[in-house]
RNA sequence: CGGGGUGUAGCGCAGUCCGGUUAGCGCACCUGGUUUGGGACCAGGGGGUCGCAGGUUCGAAUCCUGCCACCCCGACCA
C-alpha cells in the first residue's frame, strides 16, 4: 500500500522522513532548507508551547517579542558569538525591487542597497543586550526574565525536517541578573523545567549535563544541555541553557548601579528548545507503522472508528458514541468520531496508528450487544474488550498507563544502550556495533577532543551534573582522569 | 563545498544500456454496482510540454553537450 512507510532497520533516514511526510506532519518546502509544517505537526506544537509557557511563567518569566532583523555591527561585538555564527547567516543587503529593464521579471534595485547590511536572527542575544542596555540602571532593574517565542534562521549546509532546517520555531529566554550566583542559578533551573517537560510530557528520558568547552554556545561561559538517545543509537541535543556570565553585558555596556552604589556589569543567561523537539518525539517513541505519540502532546487522543453495515446500525452506533465522548470530554480527553463512509474500518485502523493517535476505540453492533467496545493502544498494539459503563475514567486511567510505558520503554531502551568502556579499542567497536551513549575516561583537553572526533565522528555529548567521580585512564592518551564523560554520534 | 544517486500523471515506479507503432504499471482520482470486525472488489473512465535548453537523426524518454532541482553520505550545526 502507498501509505505505508520505510521499516527502521532497512533505511532509518527514510523511515524517519516517512514518519514525518506520510504522518501528515511536515514536508520540504520550495524554499532551500525550509519546511512547511502542516496542521497536524503544528497542533503539536502548539502542545509542546502551551506547556512550556506555563512553565516559564510559573518560574517568573514573561513573553517579549524583538526584531528578526540584526544589524550586521551588532553581530560582531561578542567576539566568539560572531565566530561561531558568521558562517550560517542570511543577510539583507538590500530594501527594493523593480523591474528588469533587459525583460520579464524583477531584479534587485542597486541603488536601493543598504547602509549597513542586516542579518536575519540566527538568535537574539545581540538585538536582546542592545535593548537590555537601555532598560538597566540600577540593581531595583533587575532581574530581567523574558522569554520569546520566535523564528530563527541558520543558512546550514545539509537540513534534514525538523531537526535541522534554515528556518525554525524555538523560544529563547534572556534574563538578566544582579550576581553571577543568581545568573547560574537561573541557567540550571531552566536546564530543570527542560528536563521536566522531556520527561514528564514528551516521554522522553535525558541526561543533564555540561558541554566540553570547545561544545559550548557562542560567547557562552557555561552550556547546559539535555541528551537524549534515538533509536538508531544517536544522540539528541534536546535543549540547551547557557550562563553567558558577563559577555554580552560588556560588549554591549549593560551596568547597574549597586546597592553600594558601584556601578557592575549584569550577568546572563539564555536557553532554548525548538521544534527539533518534534524530531526528537518522532524518532525517539515511533515504529514501523508510523507515530507513537505521547498523549499528553497527541493532538488527538482517542479516535473512535465505528463498523456498521446499515444506517441504522450508524445511527444506533452513533447514538451511544455520543455520550462516550460527552463522557470523554468531561474528563478533558480530546476525542474524535471518525464516522466517514468513504473509507472502511481497516483502511482506519492502519491510517490512525501511522498518525499515532494513542488509543483507539473500534464500536460495531457485536460490541452494542454486549455493551462492550474495542480498545486497541497505540503504544503496543494490544486490543481489549472493555464495558461502556466507566469507559472514560478507564480511559482516563489508560492515557496515563501508555504515557508512562512509552517513556519506560524509551528509559529501559537508553539503559541498554549505555555503558562504559576503558581502552580505545574498545569504543571505537562500541560505536560501530552499537552506538548509544558510551561512558569513557577523558583526560579533559580540546585536543583528545578534537581527535576522537575526527577518527571516530564521536563527540562528548555531556559531562553529567553531579557525575560520579573515579579515578581512570583517558582512553585516547591514558593520561589521568577524574571521571567519565558521556561520548555519542550525534544529529 | 566534496562523493554517490534520482528526475517519466497527484504519489511510488518500469521503460533509457541496445533510438522505431498510440509512453506503460501500481496507488490515488471520477462514474456505476456490490461491500464494510485490519489498508475492499468488479466494470468503465479521465489525467503526461518524459526536469530545462541546445545538438545528432527520417525518427529521441532513450544518444551527445550544457544547465537546473531534489535526495543520501561527509564537513557544519538546535
Amino acid at each position: 500500500m502507498s501509505n505505508k512507510i520505510a521499516s527502521r532497520s532497512d533505511d532509518y533516514s527514510q523511515w524517519y522522513n516517512d514518519l514525518v511526510i506520510k504522518g501528515g506532519l511536515a514536508e520540504h518546502s520550495s524554499v532551500r532548507g525550509c519546511m512547511v509544517i502542516r496542521p497536524y505537526g503544528y497542533a503539536i506544537w502548539e502542545n509542546m508551547k502551551e506547556i512550556l509557557d506555563s512553565m516559564f511563567k510559573k518560574t517568573g518569566h514573561v513573553n517579549a517579542y524583538f526584531p528578526l532583523f540584526i544589524p550586521k555591527s551588532f553581530l560582531s561585538k561578542e567576539a566568539a558569538h560572531v565566530e561561531g555564527f558568521a558562517k550560517e547567516c542570511a543577510v539583507v543587503t538590500h530594501y527594493r525591487l523593480k523591474n528588469d529593464p533587459d525583460g520579464k521579471g524583477v531584479i534587485v534595485d542597486p541603488d536601493a542597497k543598504l547602509e549597513e547590511e542586516l542579518i536575519i536572527r540566527p538568535t537574539s542575544e545581540t538585538i536582546i543586550w542592545n535593548t537590555y542596555k537601555n532598560w538597566v540602571r540600577s540593581y531595583r532593574d533587575l532581574p530581567i526574565l523574558i522569554n520569546q517565542w520566535a523564528n530563527v534562521v541558520r543558512w546550514e549546509m545539509r537540513t534534514r525536517l525538523f531537526l535541522r532546517t534554515a528556518e525554525f520555531l524555538w523560544q529563547e529566554g534572556h534574563t538578566a541578573h544582579a550576581t553571577d550566583k543568581e545568573a547560574i542559578e537561573e541557567a540550571e533551573r531552566m536546564l530543570e523545567v527542560y528536563a521536566d517537560f522531556a520527561e514528564n510530557f514528551m516521554a522522553l528520558p535525558v541526561i543533564k549535563g555540561v558541554k566540553s568547552p570547545s561544545e559550548r554556545f557562542a560567547g557562552a561561559v557555561e552550556t547546559y544541555c539535555i541528551e537524549a538517545l534515538m533509536q538508531d543509537g544517536k544522540a539528541l541535543q534536546a535543549g540547551t541553557s547557557h550562563f553567558l556570565g558577563q559577555n554580552f553585558a560588556k560588549a554591549f555596556d549593560v551596568k547597574y548601579a549597586s546597592k553600594e552604589g558601584v556601578e557592575e556589569y549584569v550577568w546572563a543567561t539564555s536557553w532554548g528548545v525548538s521544534t527539533r523537539l518534534i524530531g526528537a518525539l518522532l524518532m525517539a517513541h515511533s515504529d514501523d507503522e508510523g507515530l507513537v505519540l505521547p498523549p499528553r502532546l497527541a493532538p488527538l487522543q482517542v479516535v473512535i472508528v465505528p463498523i456498521y453495515r446499515s444506517e441504522e446500525e450508524l445511527a444506533t452506533i452513533s447514538a451511544k458514541v455520543a455520550e462516550i465522548m460527552a463522557s470523554l470530554r468531561e474528563l478533558n480527553i480530546s476525542v474524535k468520531f471518525d464516522d466517514d463512509d468513504q473509507s472502511r474500518p481497516g483502511f482506519k485502523f492502519a491510517q490512525y496508528e501511522l498518525e499515532g493517535v494513542p488509543v483507539r476505540i473500534a464500536i460495531g453492533p457485536r460490541d452494542l450487544q454486549n455493551n462492550v467496545v474495542e480498545i486497541a493502544r497505540r503504544d503496543t498494539k494490544e486490543k481489549s474488550s472493555q464495558s461502556i459503563d466507566g469507559l472514560a475514567l478507564y480511559i482516563q486511567q489508560l492515557l496515563e498507563d501508555i504515557q508512562q510505558q512509552i517513556y519506560r520503554k524509551a528509559l529501559q531502551f537508553r539503559e541498554t544502550m549505555s555503558y562504559k568502556v576503558d581502552t580505545y579499542e574498545e569504543f571505537q567497536k562500541a560505536l560501530d556495533e552499537k552506538g548509544g551513549f558510551i561512558y569513557a575516561h577523558w583526560d579533559g583537553t580540546a585536543e583528545t577532543e578534537e581527535r576522537i572526533k575526527k577518527e571516530t565522528k564521536a563527540t562528548i555529548r555531556c559531562i553529567p551534573l553531579n557525575n560520579e567521580q573515579e579515578e581512570g585512564k583517558c582512553i585516547l592518551t591514558g593520561k589521568p582522569s577524574k571521571q567519565r564523560v558521556i561520548f555519542a554520534r550525534a544529529y
